[in-house]
DNA sequence: AATACTTATCGTACATTTGCGATAAAAGAT
DNA sequence: ATCTTTTATCGCAAATGTACGATAAGTATT
């Protein structure tokens, strides 16, 4: 049997910081959030005309910062309209500055 | 020909941050980041230690975050011994921070 | 030079990610 | 009911990531 990262035991905070680095490890996700921090919120649409990808990689990289928990969708029939989800987004914001900041300000890990 | 991530360009800040999430984006590595931030400095061995992982797969992670810049090594025969890079972890943190401030700080991207 | 110690690298296996085109699904408009 | 629009999902291929054991490489000690 091969073992894999899931045999492992992490902090919830280290399991939910690498979750979230992961969701940005791509520079495409980077964008469209980017982007979707600009408008605040827009259609799937608006996303795929500012990339040479494919609408359906587009829907996947979507797809992904939702299971991440970083933004979220709202049907706007025929559309969907996604925006960033802000209580996640602190959160995320909250666990790396704490990451960063750990040499510096908390000595006790 | 099949289209890769190479051929889009991306803002010079949208890279390096996918590359600092990327490095970030597993557990294991978090744990060896943090375990130098609180040590300073340790030998392979030591990280070694605190993961049922084999050597081989430590010693890639190391690997990983040397190339992303996060961490440097010293040779200390017969041991090497790595730390933090510290210019490369301040700009990670000021590329982070800028990131997720970006909706409530600077308006214009 | 031979040995011991520490760490990196190689080769391999399997899982995941990333991309595409094609198709399905959902809902409004005709 | 059918058509159109929009977006998600499926199936596939290629690339990348993660883990392992075995081996190589580097240096100190004997």
């Amino acid at each position: 049997m091969k073992r894999t990262t899931k045999d492992i035991f992490y902090k919830d905070e280290t399991e939910k910081l690498a979750k979230y680095a992961k969701a940005l490890a791509h520079p495409t996700r980077i964008k469209i959030l980017n982007y979707l921090d600009s408008k605040s919120c827009c259609f799937t649409g608006d996303i795929v005309e500012i990339f040479p990808l494919a609408q359906s990689t587009i829907s996947q990289h979507l797809k992904e910062l939702k299971i991440a928990g970083l933004i979220q969708g709202e049907l706007k029939p025929p559309k969907i309209k996604y925006c960033i989800n802000d209580d996640n987004w602190k959160e995320a914001q909250r666990l790396f500055k704490n990451f960063f900041n750990k040499n510096i300000i908390d000595e006790n890990e």
